[in-house]
RNA sequence: GCCCCUAUAGCUCAGCGGUAGAGCUACGGACUUUUAAUCCGCAGGUCGCAGGUUCGAUCCCUGCUGGGGGCACCA
């Protein structure tokens, strides 16, 4: 250890905390000196600072002022900030300081106007992302930068952990695990939380206008439902019983529909104990929407109309404001305007194969397909051959967005039978990008045909399938008493954000589940 | 669940069978118009963890943990 930090009365017990680095200790001294100085209500975390205005605010109103250098407003303004960088000679020193939408401002402190004391201990006692509060004229400097002249300043609050190097990227674990550096030091990051705050108030906005009513169902339930997926498991230690995080509000939303919610959404996170990847996270938000007396096409019209105005919502202040064309990541613009392509899976499946493929299509013929093409299905049945064939011969030709409709009727047990198909459900999958961003369908109301399909799923649960089903008794009973003809829609809200802005699952996600 | 890659200073990264380097940050100093300020000086690391091979391991091997990518499953 160096003379120079030779141990002394003030620092002597910070520094017997060994597993300290050097940083931080220096930083905790900084943050003793200022709270000594201080006194209750300021020190180094004032309770407040006496800011008139924000740093946007004076950026709107004197921007201008950049257009003649060494321009006084004459104006004086407190704004607060958190310092990005430092700039500091013998007698005048700058400051980057940065509101949390990421707009900067610079903070000059001069000899002349603050004095001898108040320059050196503001070197002294201020690092790289503190906040800072300043009070002073709004100038342009020499080079023409917007500035405060600051007269006074003070400490909004000390950082004692270091901000990260601005000037290189964060790597993606540090992104997502300490996000809130992600937003300090990334445009992207904000913005993207920005556009999914939009995108969120533009789908209930969208709703409402359509006389829907937003509801919460429950996240534990006792039986899991309304989709096919593996749920997590948690225990009430009140009842003492086996508990599952749901895997969709469906269920409890149709409850609803039969209690007379003829409109109405849910938009909520779902839990899924599946695998992980750029498309799929454990948790996820998810909208679903059950709307009486329509069907598939209606809820189609109205999924076409919230996606088209969430595009809308993402696109304010950009150059693409007023169109449904989106820019995503990678800078390609994809354009989510007029009316989407509704194609058939039978349809689009046998155009695709050269084979005539239908509902009467036989087992053994689709996996002769199957075979011929190297396509591996588990648990085979009509409906999940003709799926993963659709999907191996044609989601990678689709360009815009798609609804294809009418779905094998064996992966959809919750939905009806098509009007004028046997065999075939009246269900869509929406794809955008490639993947599904949303699903919906005629929903089946009919409650001893919902009978009969929760047996059927149960037998394939007892065939192996982990994701089947169960025989939902509380449910079926509330059917008894009748839901009306409905149409109904689930969308993934981070799949919504991904359409929009080209991003992966994870970086639409504020804090994503990390280990 | 399987396969491949990866983990070095506060941050971002080099490197190598002979116990470590850069830039930024930090610290000390100079500097009244900077813009990643500049200049001079100086710190900072059990090289993810645990074993093994070796005279010697940050480097080679094994296991574990975290991260990334791919496959499978899924929205």
């Amino acid at each position: 250890m160096s003379e120079q930090t030779a141990p002394n009365p003030a620092t002597e017990e910070i520094q017997s905390e060994e597993e300290i680095f050097e940083q931080k200790r220096i930083r905790l001294e900084k943050r003793e000196r200022l709270n000594a100085a201080g006194g209750l209500g300021g020190g180094a975390y004032p309770v407040a600072v006496p800011v008139t205005t924000t740093i946007p605010a004076v950026r709107a109103q004197w921007g201008h002022l950049e257009e003649t250098p060494d321009s006084a407003s004459g104006e004086t303004v407190g704004i607060a900030g958190r310092i990005v960088f430092q700039r500091n000679t013998g007698k005048l020193c700058f400051a980057s300081i940065q509101a949390g939408d990421g707009t900067r401002i610079q903070a000059m402190l001069s000899l002349a106007e603050v004095g001898e004391e108040s320059l050196a201990e503001y070197k002294e006692l201020t690092d790289l992302g503190d906040h800072l509060f300043v009070k002073g004229e709004v100038i342009s400097s020499r080079r023409g930068e917007l500035s405060v002249m600051v007269s006074e300043w003070q400490v909004a609050a000390k950082a004692i952990a270091p901000l990260p190097n601005l000037h290189t990227e964060l790597n993606e674990e540090t992104r997502v695990r300490q996000r809130y550096l992600d937003l300090i030091s990334r445009e992207q990051a904000r913005t993207n939380v920005l556009t999914r705050a939009r995108t969120m108030a533009s789908l209930r906005e969208t709703f409402a206008k359509h006389g829907f009513m937003e509801v919460e169902t429950p996240m534990l339930q006792t039986m899991p439902g309304g989709a096919s997926a593996r749920p997590f498991v948690t225990h009430s230690n009140a009842f003492d019983m086996e508990l599952f995080l749901r895997i969709a509000p469906e269920l409890f939303l149709k409850r609803a529909a039969v209690g007379g919610l003829e409109r109405v959404f849910e938009i909520n996170r779902n839990f899924r104990n599946e695998g992980a990847d750029s498309t799929h996270s454990p948790e996820f938000a998810m909208l679903e929407s059950y709307q009486a007396y329509t069907d598939y096409n209606g809820i189609a019209d109205l999924t076409q109309e919230l996606v088209q105005n969430a595009a809308l919502a993402a696109n304010v202040g950009s150059d693409r404001e007023g169109t449904h064309t989106v820019k995503w990541a990678d800078g390609t613009l994809f354009d989510l305007g007029g009316d989407w392509a509704r194609i058939s899976m039978y349809g689009s499946l046998s155009e695709a194969a050269g084979v005539e493929v239908t509902p009467e299509t036989s087992v053994a013929d689709l996996q002769a397909i199957a075979d011929k093409e190297g396509v591996e299905v588990p648990l085979a049945n009509h409906g999940k051959l003709v799926e993963e064939l659709w999907e191996h011969f044609v989601i990678d030709s689709l360009t815009g967005p798609t609804f294809v409709m009418d779905f094998p009727v064996e992966t959809s047990p919750l939905t009806r039978h098509h009007r004028s198909i046997p065999g075939v459900v009246e269900k869509w999958d929406l794809y955008i990008r490639g993947f599904e961003l949303a699903t919906g369908y005629s929903e089946l109301i009919d409650p001893v045909v919902q009978r009969e399909r929760f047996v059927q799923q149960a037998a394939e649960g007892a065939r192996g399938d982990v994701e089947a089903m169960k025989v939902d008794e509380d449910f079926l009973r509330a059917l008894e008493h009748a839901m009306p003809p409905t149409g109904g829609m689930g969308m993934g809200m981070d799949r919504l954000l991904m359409a929009l802005t080209g991003l992966g699952i994870r970086e639409t996600i504020l804090f994503p589940l990390v280990k």
